[in-house]
DNA sequence: CATCTCCGTAAGTCATGACTTACCGTAAGT
DNA sequence: ACTTACGGTAAGTCATGACTTACGGAGATG
């Protein structure tokens, strides 16, 4: 039934605009925390909360430098999520094809 | 800044667990809503809730088969899901292998 | 037509979670 | 050692949204 609490962490942390336009601006490489909270509305402990949600996520990773911490998309974690989605796909499209393929016979069958 | 409202309302509806557990019902085919409340420890209004909530995501079809409705998954919305993914995949995966290669380079000159 | 099943909508309740300010460590610079 | 920048945590507020029950409409069945 489920894929696991990671997938499903995962997935509630994609949930919220914030968090996807933080992971949108780390695509470009790793930012410490200020850079981060310097583009977004929002207060700097909001960020840290938001970070500290995608972290648990899996989707992001830390390293310490001096006084900043610098924040980095976790490959792993974008694999995760395309692994599942591949599956969700892959059945979907079959299941899919199936269907039309019914609909199809039923169809013909009928006039 | 943003994709758009549209993987904007996908990864919302996706957020939350009782929407993806419906989704997974569905990837082995259509199913009528009185089908899917049947799994799951909640109201039916609940559920329709739910499928509306897709529905209006991109991510579900709706066929009315008389007094029935079958919902099935919209291989669209799971394809600009992929596109999404696909993209912060690939500028990710440069930006991790730029920053690991400065990380060595700087390893390698400190040593 | 009467009835029954299927299902969407409305209204209201309640939990979750996204923000705020205040505070406290930790590391660098003077 | 003192100060300053960085950033995580705590506590509290407030909006969002996930559920409930009650209701109404639309199609099948007698």
């Amino acid at each position: 039934m489920t894929y696991g609490d990671a997938i499903d962490a995962t997935f509630h942390a994609l949930g919220d605009p914030t968090r996807r336009a933080l992971l949108d601006r780390l695509r470009t490489g790793p930012l410490p925390v200020c850079d981060l909270a310097a583009d977004l509305p929002i207060s700097r402990p909001a960020v840290s909360q938001h970070l500290r949600v995608l972290s648990e996520a899996g989707l992001l990773l830390v390293t310490p430098q001096g006084t900043r911490r610098l924040y980095s998309i976790a490959p792993d974690g974008i694999a995760a999520l395309r692994t599942y989605l591949d599956t969700v796909w892959d059945d979907a499209l079959a299941g899919f094809a199936a269907a039309a393929h019914a609909q199809a016979a039923k169809a013909a069958r009928k006039e």
